[in-house]
DNA sequence: GATGAATGAGGGTTCATTCAT
DNA sequence: TATGAATGAACCCTCATTCAT
């Protein structure tokens, strides 16, 4: 790979993390071109040298976003204890969470306008989801975990990991965290585990 | 109150009620006069015959909302009981968000955006937060319920409430819920209401 | 009809008069709304509130030309004489496109870029052909006219005539008539007269 | 001449080649440089090398079409029948206009945005122009044929073989000819040798 | 009150061309 | 010789808003 097309990616991955970051704000309309390249630091017209258009470019971005969160399973590996399944899980995703908020972000947005771009994808995520949902299942009828409403629990998971991205401003005005710092990952995490263990009777 | 008056009103309404709608899922930058006057079913001229501007509509139906919000409070009326309370309370949020999801969905956009409008409102926020704090702290403090993080409890109950109506169109497509029909009130309510029960020990 | 509607109507009718000489000379794809604003001498977004885009306004303009030319029939009235049909097509043919020599010119421009628009057109046109070609064959076989090849002698007759609405720059530097004086008519009227009826041996 | 001078001459080729097809159907305005380099089998920056900018290029081909066009006279080699000459006159441009009709369709789209480029070359038209019409006069002085307009007699067989180039394909919906297949040389030329010969009294 | 018309700014995108490599 | 990158201007069109009527 030569200098060329190493500055390529370099230029195609800083408008990828611009576009992220600016889709996450205001959405696919509310962002304007203009916007985006001022975020990548370049021009607009050398921003559309790049792109093929900004609703290409927004659906690469979320792509990339819903790929990233399929790759984070409920079950990891050869786990099979409930408490250490669900507690690896409420961690791992509320890290992704704290840690790259504008995937939630984004995410969230495309779910407010309707979710045009979603149509493909809602098949791989009930997978996932009944996938998810017979562990939970087995577990209770094997008397390791109490009943849950297994899809209910999940997506409260869902609910409490994301609500520290998608709300983060709230979270951080609430506890009085600046804008600069981060928020307390080990304190949200421990009470999100614990509110998720004692619901199935593991803590 | 004359008649005029009267269908001014009926306007205003309209007008706000589609202004709700748009905004929550397209946000202020992405929603057009356009947009809000079809929605409201009038012409882009009379719409602006009623508004100032489409920020101060935008502000105008967003302090609504947070008005509207401050009024479900953590505890209501002489209640002390810790189970009744937080029951009442995540039953009340949820049913809120699910009758009219459009309020969460507006703040959500607010937030994403930077909640460059809500810079008035995190001391009122913050304020009864407090207060529910101090409640839910003298619980503990007088055994009739677990230790727990008081704050990040109230912030999970929000989580999983309003996940519920900004993620209402994931929550459909998982469910196996038709956009004509509703949710299951009772079904999402029991789950969330143990959840919360079972972490404070009180399920 | 009130005033407003009248001069909207006035604009209209400029924007498409406008439209009309533009697109003849630059085609669709070579004509600027802003060339087209300055041309009906309105500012481009006023013409953009009057028309609902470029191209929509070209396919308008065209129809209206298409439209105004199958109104010029082969046979008119009672005609039943060759001689009196012959002459009669070829005058009125050539009258319309000295007069409105953009017609023609419209017209030989969408057929240069392949006529996207003209699918729907070919059948109309060939039931015309169809018609005028029969009474030829009949005036034949009657023995009231020499025999020719009967559809092209009729698109021979649109080649003569659209050749001084689409040549006709050349045809003024070559018969020496200045841009602001018309073109011989009855010159070009009995030569081309002459030319057909002598085919078809009637003078 | 070297390879690499053999490679210019073959790439400059395909540019003339290509500016002439999209420059015949789109115009100058119309068409892009895009446009061109892709019908051309070369990238836009490669364009822009072998040219000097899109209207150098149009002038050129232009230039080279109406060089290619003055070499059809009227009168060809010891030639003074003059049936064999109009004969021979309508023939060879006829076969022109349905071998090579971009010649035709780039010259009517020069004329029809008002023919800047023409400036210098009407002189020369009128002077061949002139020649013909001598010898048509003599002819006509010499009772070898009947008296016509010669001037309007030219222009008539260049609008009828030219409306086969630049109306063909109206010809070719007309006289159901489909898009791969060639117009019927001898059925057209015949009917249009028949044409001016009997106009002339030569037939 | 209500509405057609108008407008200057900005929307996303393509343009012809230049430049560095 | 060739090509990716870059650019300022222009493309078509919509924007939020104002103004007569």
């Amino acid at each position: 790979m030569n200098a060329a097309s190493l500055k390529r990616k370099e230029i195609h991955g800083a408008i990828r993390e611009a576009a992220l970051r600016e889709f996450a704000a205001t959405g696919l309309a509310g962002t304007s071109t203009q916007q985006l390249a001022k975020a990548a630091g370049i021009t607009k017209a050398q921003l559309h040298y790049y792109i093929t258009s900004k609703e290409d470019l927004y659906r690469e971005v979320l792509e990339g976003i819903i790929a990233q969160w399929r790759d984070i399973f409920f079950v990891e590996g050869e786990q099979d204890d409930p408490a250490e399944v669900i507690t690896g899980y409420v961690r791992r995703k509320l890290k992704l969470c704290l840690d790259q908020p504008e995937g939630s972000r984004l995410f969230v947005q495309e779910l407010l306008r309707g979710a045009p771009e979603m149509e493909d994808h809602w098949a791989g995520l009930r997978a996932s989801v009944d996938d998810a949902s017979g562990v939970i299942r087995r577990w209770i009828d094997e008397g390791r975990m109490k009943p849950v409403d297994p899809v209910l629990f999940m997506m409260n998971i869902w609910a409490v990991t994301q609500h520290y991205a998608d709300y983060q401003l709230q979270s951080r005005r609430v506890l009085d965290v600046p804008d600069e710092g981060a928020l307390d990952f080990e304190r949200i995490a421990n009470e999100a585990v614990q509110l998720f263990l004692m619901r199935a009777g593991l803590a």
